[in-house]
DNA sequence: AATGAATGAGCTTTCATTCAT
DNA sequence: TATGAATGAAAGCTCATTCAT
């Protein structure tokens, strides 16, 4: 007998360095033209043995998307949580361009969205979570606006939302030594345009 | 013999088949899925004779990627190109979403950048495409805004408004059911305020 | 402690155990194709622990084939053990033929078989339960004939005997479908001709 | 442009060579435990191009089952345009028995019973030829015997004449070093006794 | 210019087996 | 006695690329 819980943990533990591993490889090389043998190399575990983790290749793929969508939840869920969710989305920007251009999650993200493009599964799973951080941030903004009338175009702002701050991570790899402190403050200008009624 | 030019424009318009026939499999599988036995059957060209034409798989999607950041400095020439460019960029907005929505080039686009963030020789291509678009949009910016003084963080609107319209590919990804005149609309008022001194 | 006999009576029956799961999943996907995983899941056991019990799976398929010619063994004393063995092996027929059509067995005769004309070992153990099976029904043979001269052709007879039993493995593949009254009729009318002198 | 008919040709070669190839290692060591590099290297073909001719390891088995169907149809048909369907059996039965112990048909045979009776592909081919062997033998023999009334248990007859013969492989396996005239009479007098009345 | 036969390295995946617990 | 984590070799198969024709 093994101490309660200790196999479960274990276990996690191994899936995530599995996922860890992956997420380099996937990083530097594409989710096609990352091997098996490859990550199991990063992982520090033989070949064989991500297959008792993992039922396959995508399976690996399906996990470490669903783990960047539920950091893009979580991401979201602490620009919500703040008081003034206009001012938070302003202030928000340096950061999430920083994120873009120094973050290793760029690259990764554009991985996943051209996954998302063929991949039913994936899209699905990118689809899902976008839902629920359109919801969220809608009804955030909804209440932050409930004095001034309705917002108009709430749907059709949130998307260009979306657009800008995913749009970032596309200029990070088509310029990435942008200009950040005037882009940031650029960012904020329209951002703030965004938001007004 | 041959008339002159005769063999060139063939060769030409073979070269063309190859690509019009990768970039249809790279739509549907990525880069690094599709197989040259694909687009051989799809091109209607055996596999060996592209070969005749590329000197590799690697070459073919450079040529494609090309060719895509060749047609972004047509469109932008096309904006750049009408009297007010404010105006223009604020009614290209719909079609450009259109495009992003309807067009298969916004797959294409993710499989590219995706690729530029690992492989320098894609990198370079893209970043020098986009260097092009920010120098002329640039521009054509402060000459039309000559009047007013200075516009201040020009670089940082020009990155902005790239983030924009590169962001509706990931919106298409994320969300294609998106209500495309909500977004339009919130697109104008965005790029209204980006255009303002 | 534990009372005597009990631990080597319980190790028995977890062999048992495996070679009865084994069986199964022989019977289902041939020796080769079927795995130590699978022979373990059925048999409710860790694959670790198989291991306890057979050096490997060769050793099993030879545990199995042991049991299947003691199987062997054991029909054919149920008939020499008879007054009158022609006329058991007469009436045995219809029974033969079931087994044949109904029993699991045929599939993994023919496995079996199969394995023993490349596997010496199998072979081998094949060969010794043959040979013992041909020495017991020819002693109650010539034993029953012994008032009525030397049977001509002893040997020979015990050839087409085991032909026939055992071609009904393989009538069974071949034609699962057959009318087994007719077909017991004509078998019957065969080993009369037989058995006579 | 290549000679007509020479590029056909020069693939049935191909496919045949493959296929002698696989037999032989299916022969040695089975279906399963046959790999595609062996039967590669025994072709003298790379182990890619062999998946030019065919579309994995099932087809190549497919196609050896059904070229072993063929030739049993080829040994029926040998017998059957005989004059005297009766004696050519009769007469038959040492070459079959030779056949059974020396040809290496018997192992193959063997195997492709085994895999017939779990792979439902397999199996078809198998028992369609066989219905077919029935079908010619059971016509011819009806003919023969037209004069001295109908035939009881002809289906019967079918099953024990196909049992025999297909038996006479099984007793390969078990007694390699029988006595073959021996058992060639014996089986002679089975027959005959199967052919009567 | 054009074919497709041919290669062999590399891919994902499976498997029998071992061993620390 | 019993587990299942872990290994590494080998499996079937695919692919970009070359080359004789």
């Amino acid at each position: 007998m093994e101490a309660a819980g200790g196999v479960k943990k274990r276990a996690h533990a191994r899936r995530e360095q599995v996922l860890d591993a992956a997420t380099a490889c996937f990083r530097r090389h594409g989710f096609h033209a990352a091997s098996m043998a490859e990550i199991s190399r990063e992982a520090g575990m033989s070949v064989g043995h991500i297959y008792h983790y993992f039922s396959g290749k995508e399976a690996i793929i399906a996990a470490i998307v669903e783990r960047e969508q539920q950091e893009i939840l979580e991401v979201d869920d602490g620009i919500r949580s703040q008081p003034d969710l206009g001012r938070a989305l302003v202030e928000h920007a340096p950061r999430g361009l920083q994120r873009a251009l120094d973050g290793a999650s760029g690259p990764l993200l554009l991985e996943v969205l051209a996954e998302a493009a063929r991949n039913p599964a994936i899209a699905s799973m990118v689809r899902e979570a976008d839902a629920e951080v359109r919801r969220r941030i809608g009804s955030t903004l909804l209440a932050a606006t409930a004095g001034s009338g309705e917002l108009a175009d709430l749907q059709g702002r949130l998307e260009v939302l979306g657009a800008l701050f995913g749009g970032l991570a596309i200029r990070a790899v088509r310029n990435p030594g942008l200009d950040r402190e005037s882009t940031a403050r650029a960012m904020q200008r329209v951002i703030g345009a965004l938001l007004e009624p």
